[in-house]
Formats: structure tokens, C-alpha cells, sequence
DNA sequence: AGATTTATTCTACTTTGTAGTTTAAATTAT
DNA sequence: ATAATTTAAACTACAAAGTAGAATAAATCT
């Protein structure tokens, strides 16, 4: 089976979607608090990179080194974008997640119609 | 942490999805048709009930073995349903998701506004 | 040069996802 | 009554994804 047709686990998902939110701004640490901030989800930066890197030889996001800037000491960035391929998997996921939630109601949500 | 709080993988929302979609008739055999035929996901049956049993175990399912029903052979079935921990914890995961899809827009889809 | 800051890489382990084979319990045909 | 058939679950083993924590690297500042 190709590797573009393999759903993503939640987690590749929400990297993902992470870096599509954060636009030019996509690096380690962005996106760590951007989880943090958005979902409550705390992750060490060490899983997060883990993950970034098997979607990297996925090809579903690229990344670059950035520049050094002259404004601040500290490392260079890792600066991630999703790929084609990468959305194309996002957008599968969700289509399949739809699918499974259009007929079930949870006890106290209300229906769309 | 507690195990309630932890975010479900993308295969176990398929199933709890599923179980609830089916109603009275969730075991294996209707569950394991149901995502092929919904989804297009082929599991094998041992893939399913792996899963299915983890779940029971962290308390999102519930089983009960059926009754022997005199019109067809073939051994009892083990109907599943989701507990309201599971309803809870597959409401957290979607609300995650809809949080992070919020601010996204991807190539060729359209805006919400 | 040494301290500080910012950020990535490495290593190891746990949990989830997946397949394939085996076993079990019922009915049906001989 | 027993062997064949049907329906379905249990078991075993491995691959992939999720997660943590320590180590390392590359800048700037003093």
C-alpha cells in the first residue's frame, strides 16, 4: 500500500494542522505552544520533533534551516510547511472522521436538523 | 494521568464511532463491514478485537456475550457498546480536532464565511 | 573565552495499529 | 451421533506512532 493512502494517527494530524495554523512561523517551538495554548496538549519537544521527522520522510511536510537573524542568540530554526501530499492526508482523515460522525449522536448533543 | 484524559488513537474513535452507528448489532463481524463499507478501511478481524479489548480495558467499551439464536450456526456473537466514559473521551478528541481545523483552510477547499 | 539563550538531535521506551492463524460454539447433513 | 459447515471470537507476534528526557549545537552577550 502507497504511503499517501495510510491515514495519519491523531497526533501527525494535529502537527499538521499546527503548522498549517502557524503559517511562515512553523518551527519547534511555535508549535509546541501552539498545542499547549489551543488544546491543552503538553508535549515534550522531543516527541514533537520524533514525529515531525517520520512525517518529513513521509513527505508530508518540508523543512529548511533558517537564517541566523542578528537579533537574538540561540540556534538556528527548523522552519516546517506541509507538502501537497500532506494536505492531501489531512484532508482525508477528515473526510473519514466525518463519514464515521455523520449518524451518531452523543448522549446530550443536539442533532443538526 | 488519568486514563480519561488521554486522547484516543484514530483507529479506536473509528470503532467507538462505529459501535455507536450500529447500535444493538455492534459486534466484530458488523463492525469490521461497517468501516470497509463506510470508509474503505480493511481491517482483519484480529486487528479489530485487539483493539476492541484495549478498550474494554481502559473502560471506554462495554461487552456482553449474545445469546445463541436458533436460526443460524455458528458461535455466539459479543455485542459492544460505548460506555459514557468512551462518549466523553470520543467528544474530547473531536472537539481537539475541530479546535485545531478552526483557523485552517486548505488549498481548494473552501472558507466557511 | 565563558556564560547564556534558543533550539534541535539522540536514545530509549510505551502504546496503538495490524495481520494471520487458531480455536470455539453453534447448526446441518449424513 | 458424528462429521462437515458456518459464524465468530481468542491468541500470538510484529510494525508504527506517541512520548519523555538528556545531550548537544549554534548563536549572542559580557
Amino acid at each position: 500500500m502507497n504511503a499517501k493512502e495510510k491515514y495519519l494517527g491523531e497526533f501527525e494530524q494535529f502537527l499538521l494542522l499546527s503548522i498549517l495554523s502557524l503559517g511562515e512561523e512553523a518551527y519547534g517551538t511555535t508549535i509546541r505552544q501552539l498545542l499547549a495554548d489551543k488544546i491543552a496538549r503538553d508535549v515534550t519537544i522531543g516527541a514533537l520533533y520524533t514525529t515531525l521527522e517520520r512525517l518529513e520522510k513521509k513527505g508530508f511536510v518540508e523543512s529548511k534551516m533558517g537564517e541566523a537573524t542578528r537579533e537574538r542568540g540561540g540556534r538556528a530554526k527548523k522552519y516546517f510547511k506541509v507538502s501537497a501530499s500532506g494536505e492531501q492526508a489531512l484532508k482525508r482523515s477528515k473526510q473519514a472522521l466525518n463519514t464515521m460522525w455523520q449518524d451518531v449522536t452523543l448522549r446530550g448533543e443536539h442533532c443538526y436538523e
